[in-house]
DNA sequence: CAATTGTTGACTAAAATAATCAACTTTCTC
DNA sequence: GAGAAAGTTGATTATTTTAGTCAACAATTG
């Protein structure tokens, strides 16, 4: 049940990128430098945002990314299954004909109730979300200082 | 974000243990069986749980293994957890110390949240109320046919 | 044209997963 | 007490996933 440095990364990046909206492209070179995420594998995590049409890139120099829709139109659903696929915690809860005890499987059913809470929390947050919290963060940074 | 098959099977065979309660030892063996689990990967599935003691065993002919505690005592967080580690999505919600960004880290704000949706679920079921939903199933069956 | 930046695909090392096997210990039954 | 039955443990293995690297390429700017 870990989420992985795909999904940690890759979340990380587009709170980066809402926080950077409305500027100039980001060039994923500060992205990785601020995220702290080696470059290389950054181009790899972003590739799926952008094919989703979540994200915008041009190339070349001055080139960058950047997000496609305003960060309250993206939620953290999207973001997370993108780069780790279903949030389903097994492949029977989405796709019951994988598994012939599916249909009286009780332990499926609490699988299911996982997906159901997971949901619910990756549903109700979107990138704005993220920033705004973010930005409380770095506010009582300043205050301690 | 899944579940691997050590979490799936053992939390089968533990409700399987609970189907079987107050009778004499199971076998392994039946377990396996029913539950369709590769007996010798079972038994590596089953020693987390004799070592936390939740599960008796007694070994030789006739042996077997049985809950050394009533079924309604047992919460699928610590079947869960004996089988998987920390149902926490990342480690740094447990662990603070493991990443320098932890403490103005927006995105480990979500994953504490995702930790209790989780945790939720599976502090609020028993091995009994497994129990009672596989007999419902059960019952369904028999009238379907 | 040269520098810059994103895109893509191939490749790799390390770790986790899902077993399997064999030797061993305990217990029961005859 | 012998032998079968059953759980215990540790070593080993094949496969898959993960995390990352590298290099060639394409597009854009100045």
């Amino acid at each position: 049940m870990k989420i992985s440095s795909r999904g940690k990364y890759g979340t990380r990046a587009l709170l980066d990128l809402a926080q950077h909206n409305n500027e100039s492209p980001v060039q994923l070179k500060d992205i990785a430098q601020r995220q702290q995420i080696p470059l290389a594998y950054l181009e790899h995590l972003i590739s799926p945002f952008v094919n989703a049409g979540i994200v915008k890139s041009i190339r070349g120099a001055r080139g960058g990314v950047w997000l496609a829709k305003p960060p309250q139109e993206i939620k953290l659903k999207e973001v997370v299954e993108l780069l780790e696929g279903s949030i389903a915690p097994v492949e029977c809860v989405s796709n019951p004909m994988e598994c012939p005890r599916s249909e009286f499987c009780a332990t499926r059913d609490v699988w299911g109730e996982l997906e159901q809470a997971i949901n619910a929390v990756l549903e109700s947050t979107t990138l704005k979300d993220l920033v705004e919290r973010q930005r409380q963060k770095e506010q009582s940074k300043g205050v301690m200082s």
